[in-house]
DNA sequence: GCAAATTCGTTCGTATACAAACAAGTTTAG
DNA sequence: CTAAACTTGTTTGTATACGAACGAATTTGC
C-alpha cells in the first residue's frame, strides 16, 4: 500500500469522528436550555434507572473512565442535581442518586434526549437506522 | 414517551461515543511507537495531501475548529514535523508543509494506518464494511 | 472607493478523555 | 490468617473539542 491510497476521508476512525460532532452539536443545540453535555445527560439517566449507584460503576455504565467520572459527578454534584452518601459496606464508595432538582430536570429533558436522536438519524430509513445501530453495536 | 422508555444504550450518540472510544484505543496502542494521535496523523496526512495548506484550511480538511487546529499545528511544528511560512499574497496566513522528519515518518506510519482501520472494522463482513462507511456519510 | 461583511488566526474558559501513579480499603489464595 | 491481588476513587499531565470574543487583513456590495 502507498501512501497515495490512504484517503482520511474513507477511514472509519475519521468517519466516526465527524459523525459524533454532528451528534454532540445537535443535542449542544437541543439542551442548551439545561444547561446539560451528552455525558452528564448520560449519567442522569444511568442514576435515575440505577436508583442509587457507585462512581466507578456508574462510570462503566456510562462508558467513561475513573477520571472522567470524578470531573462529571463533580459538575452534576456542585449544581445540586446528585447527592451522595458513603457506602457503610465498602468504606471506598460513595453512592449517588439524583436529588430532587435533578430528577425534576431530568424528566424535563427526556424528551428532547428522544429529540436528539430523530435529528441525528434523521438522514437515514427506518431499516437504514436499525441497521447503523446493529452495525455500531458489533464494532464498540 | 416516558422516562422509563429511554435506554441510553440504544441512543445512536451514546454508540458514536463508545465506538470511537475503541476507535481510539486501537490507535493508541498501534500509533505508540510514533507518538502521534489520531487528529496529529489526519493533519499530516492530509498536509501530505495538499503539498502546502493553511491552517484554517487544514482544519476544514480535518474536521478541526480553528482553535482545535492551532494546539495540534503547534504540537506539530514544535515536534519538527512541519514548518510553516508567512502567505505573500495573504498576510494572515500562515501555509504549511511537512518538513523532511515529517515526511518519513509519515511514511512510515501509513502501514499502520490501514492496519488501525482494518482492525476497527474486524468485526464486521465486507459488506458489513461497505454498509457502515455509507450510513455514517449520510449523518455526518 | 469605501463601509460592511467575511476570513484568518489567537486567546480564554469549560468539558470530555485517558495514561500513569497513588492511597486506602476489600477480597482472595494458599 | 495473612500476604498478594484487586477495587475504589483521586490527582497530575497531555490532548482534543468548541463557544465566545477579539484584532488584523481581505473581500464584497453598493
Amino acid at each position: 500500500m502507498s501512501a497515495g491510497d490512504y484517503r482520511l476521508e474513507e477511514q472509519i476512525g475519521f468517519l466516526l469522528r465527524r459523525a459524533q460532532q454532528r451528534a454532540t452539536a445537535i443535542f449542544t443545540t437541543r439542551f442548551a436550555g439545561y444547561g446539560l453535555t451528552p455525558t452528564q445527560f448520560a449519567a442522569l439517566a444511568k442514576i435515575a434507572d440505577e436508583g442509587e449507584v457507585s462512581q466507578n460503576r456508574l462510570g462503566r455504565l456510562t462508558a467513561m473512565d475513573p477520571a472522567t467520572m470524578k470531573g462529571v459527578i463533580d459538575r452534576l454534584s456542585e449544581r445540586g442535581l446528585i447527592a451522595g452518601r458513603a457506602d457503610q459496606e465498602d468504606r471506598r464508595r460513595t453512592q449517588w442518586r439524583l436529588t430532587e432538582p435533578g430528577t425534576a430536570l431530568l424528566a424535563a429533558a427526556y424528551g428532547d434526549g428522544f429529540a436528539v436522536t430523530a435529528e441525528i438519524l434523521d438522514p437515514l430509513s427506518p431499516r437504514e437506522r436499525a441497521t447503523l445501530l446493529r452495525l455500531l453495536e458489533k464494532i464498540v
